[in-house]
DNA sequence: CGAGGAATTGAAAGACTTCAATGACGGTGG
DNA sequence: CCACCGTCATTGAAGTCTTTCAATTCCTCG
């Protein structure tokens, strides 16, 4: 990780729907931050917390979750490193979800008041910001598919799959291999199985040459079949987004619609 | 249906947080739109489209949904009169969801370039937006939650509450009652259950004496009991934001965390 | 080497789905 | 006005998937 850039990674994402401007990536970098470590299972931001800062993450995995029914920890998304992991509080400052670590992480808070002074300044920062929380939504829809219309080993594969399409993204699953350091139960709670049964779908990927999965390292033996068991479809994480808009022409503005087909 | 204030709905949605500026208001109230009565089961955007105008809803109800393994349809969100359905296909052009109408509706179109220039020359009112994407983010979370975490009829009860609970906020659902001109399969696809065991659970509902639901009217007759069954909680709504800022005292702005609590 | 968390296993119970049939209802055409 | 039709709601029974409980084994770390 290059701490020297601690912002390379989120400016790398951010671009991949067109350029920046100079000056938006200059507001960006220079966004006061505060680097922390963290170490596994800390929670950063509490259900109910009102938060000041956004938390930028490094180095390491982060999950969103929250408690139903008393017991039942439901996880409702995870983030690796370039995410900000909650960009809402921006806007929406009471925290709805706890926010923990899986894994020891590497965080850096940026203060909302800078953050929210950058994006006064600059519209064009702030489209860009937003939407990359659209594409966090996206993400959120997507899963609602996968716990509401698929079996256990979907919803595994599924997990599995975005997992590593994300990790590529940023260059940490070359060789569809990367470290998943949480355990069976955090991963069943994403699911929102229970670990017992989610041990034994791991077994059958396993069983099935289709992953390994041992001492918090996954790779990936079988991606067509992971890919198919999942029913997976990577449009909606964006992440080609750049390859998409390739041909930069002038006079030919992504997106146009002027009064074109309007209905 | 006031028609002749399309706009006033959402208006005083996007006031909870806080008024909008006149000018603002202005804005929004001068948007151009395109009135449309769409009939039952009307296809409005087609996942994979791309889109060039966002969906206001007047009247009615919509929802979001994607096929999942070649058959099952699940429906991802709800929308109520006063939403704009489509409001992430602003700076996400494709729509990764089909927007359906449940029982006939009346939408106004408004272009996204109209749109996108009056959010260029506000930050303020693009700001207003964007928290809307957020709260609908927000109840994406609770979805989840719900299909992750709750039985069968926990996640019922919990749409029913939720439901409730918009419709409230908008005036529709006074004495606990309002129409919802859509089938079990529709619940079913939401819940991620099968539409036989929907009728079994809403059956219950009734035999508790906690919801009447009959020729596409429900009515709430147990509105504590129905809370503790689904584990709601109108928070992550953000529903009732405008009473709890209140107070409008000068000098005391809402969220401010300036440098306080910064870590 | 021991302790504690994590993973694994088996067996029984429970929740939900599927299939298939029947009943209820509203709208249509004759 | 009524028979007919299609959609939606309802029911029963059998089968599948998942959970729960309770051990047991494995691993990692101090």
């Amino acid at each position: 990780m290059e701490m020297g850039r601690p912002y390379s990674r989120l400016l790398s994402r951010l671009e991949r729907f067109g350029p920046l401007l100079p000056e938006d990536r200059q507001r960006i970098a220079g966004l006061p931050l505060k680097l922390v470590n963290v170490p596994t299972d800390f929670e950063i931001v509490s259900h109910g917390d009102i938060s000041s800062k956004c938390s930028l993450l490094l180095d390491g995995f982060l999950c969103s979750h929250k408690i139903v029914t008393g017991s039942r920890r439901q996880i409702t998304s995870f983030y690796i490193p370039g995410d900000v992991a909650d960009l809402t509080t921006l806007y929406l400052p009471r925290a709805e979800q706890s926010l923990t670590s899986l894994g020891p992480a590497v965080l850096a808070f940026v203060p909302h008041a800078a953050l929210r002074e950058a994006l006064d300044q600059s519209s064009s920062l702030a489209q860009v910001l937003w939407r990359e929380t659209l594409v966090q939504a996206s993400i959120l829809q997507e899963w609602l598919l996968n716990l509401g219309s698929r079996d256990a080993s979907g919803r595994l594969a599924h997990i599995v799959c975005e997992l590593t399409a994300r990790l590529q993204a940023v260059g940490l699953a070359r060789d569809f291999s990367f470290s998943m350091p949480w355990t069976q139960t955090d991963v069943a709670d994403a699911c929102g199985i229970s670990s017992v049964h989610a041990n034994r779908v791991i077994q059958d990927l396993r069983r099935l040459r289709v992953i390994e999965w041992e001492s918090r390292r996954v790779k990936i033996r079988d991606w067509d079949t992971l890919v198919r068991l999942a029913g997976f479809n990577d449009e909606y994480l964006q992440c080609r987004a750049a390859a998409v808009k390739e041909p930069h022409l002038p006079g030919f503005p992504q997106n146009f619609d002027g009064a074109a087909s309007f209905v």
